[in-house]
DNA sequence: TGTTTGTTCGCACAACTTGCAAATTGGCAA
DNA sequence: TTGCCAATTTGCAAGTTGTGCGAACAAACA
């Protein structure tokens, strides 16, 4: 995603205004890794701004995302992620405590599909499920329980 | 996913009760590679037996799920499907027609994500997104419209 | 046929996200 | 600096998907 600065000219590029709230949404999402969700930006945000609306937190985000700045993610945990990483790019989700890694993939845009004729493929997303280093060492496992009770999300390991 | 009979001999073996319901949802099931969504199978089920209730549909595809009878996916259109095939597959999404297809990608087992040190992974899933054959030739385009207006699934083309 | 235990069903409810309308404010012209 | 107007922000209601729960019901088996 660009910088703050950058983002506040590409918005009044497209006749959108720069408000307050705008402008500590970039901020917080500026070099963010976290893939967060709306809340979680929401929560952060309120921290900074009191009163600021979980509704303007998703208008915002939703913006961004039609203007190609963000990545609306979904694992299939019932929430939309956000990624200011929209370089070409895919995921590495940890079962065990629920991270997520913006990884490198060799020869990803290599694959094609086959038992389907004439498709002509426009994106490839991959993704990564299993434990990650942290958890993979107990005594350094993260302590925030994860993979929340949300919908789908109750089965850590949704493939066979 | 077995046939019917062989389902029925699995849900006794499990100490499971075969019911008419679960009977009929197995036949909707069974060779089914259209990756339905729990309302649509609830729609099917209720023109044969009228009065079968959603929450039974639900019940019976989780059943199956957790039995490792169906796969439970989530392309990120804010609703799960249901897959009866558990082989080792991958999916293509059209972004026109929204039909989702069950592929097979070669070496998609070798694939391994860069930039994150130690991940164990379990499971990879990669899914592309582009036009069908049916949709990349106008007159032959499915009628039915499609990526309905449900949460994330408003952006035809979610990365870059 | 009776009993037991798993099922079905309907409804309330939870989680996430969006629609809407009123109040507010940024950006620009004068 | 002032004023105006369209874009924004807010709060709340509502929509969508899926689950919890308890009462009524029925499959399985003696």
């Amino acid at each position: 995603m660009n910088s703050p600065a950058v983002l506040a000219a590409t918005y009044r590029a497209h006749g959108r205004k720069l408000t307050p709230q705008r402008q500590l949404i970039f901020s917080l999402l500026h070099d963010n890794t976290t893939h967060p969700t709306a809340e979680a930006l929401y929560a952060t945000a309120s921290h900074k701004m009191p009163g600021i609306s979980l509704r303007t937190v998703y208008q915002t985000l939703n913006e961004l995302a039609e203007m190609g700045e963000l990545q609306a993610i979904d694992l299939g945990e019932g929430v939309t992620r956000f990624d200011p990483n929209v370089d070409d790019h895919h995921h590495a989700i940890c079962n065990v405590c629920g991270a997520i890694t913006d990884v490198h993939v060799e020869r990803a845009a290599t694959l094609r599909p086959k038992g389907v004729d004439g498709f002509n493929v426009d994106d490839i997303g991959v993704v990564f499920r299993g434990v990650c280093a942290s958890c993979e060492t107990p005594s350094k496992r993260s302590p925030s329980p994860q993979v929340k009770k949300s919908k789908s999300a109750s089965t850590p390991h949704p493939k066979h």
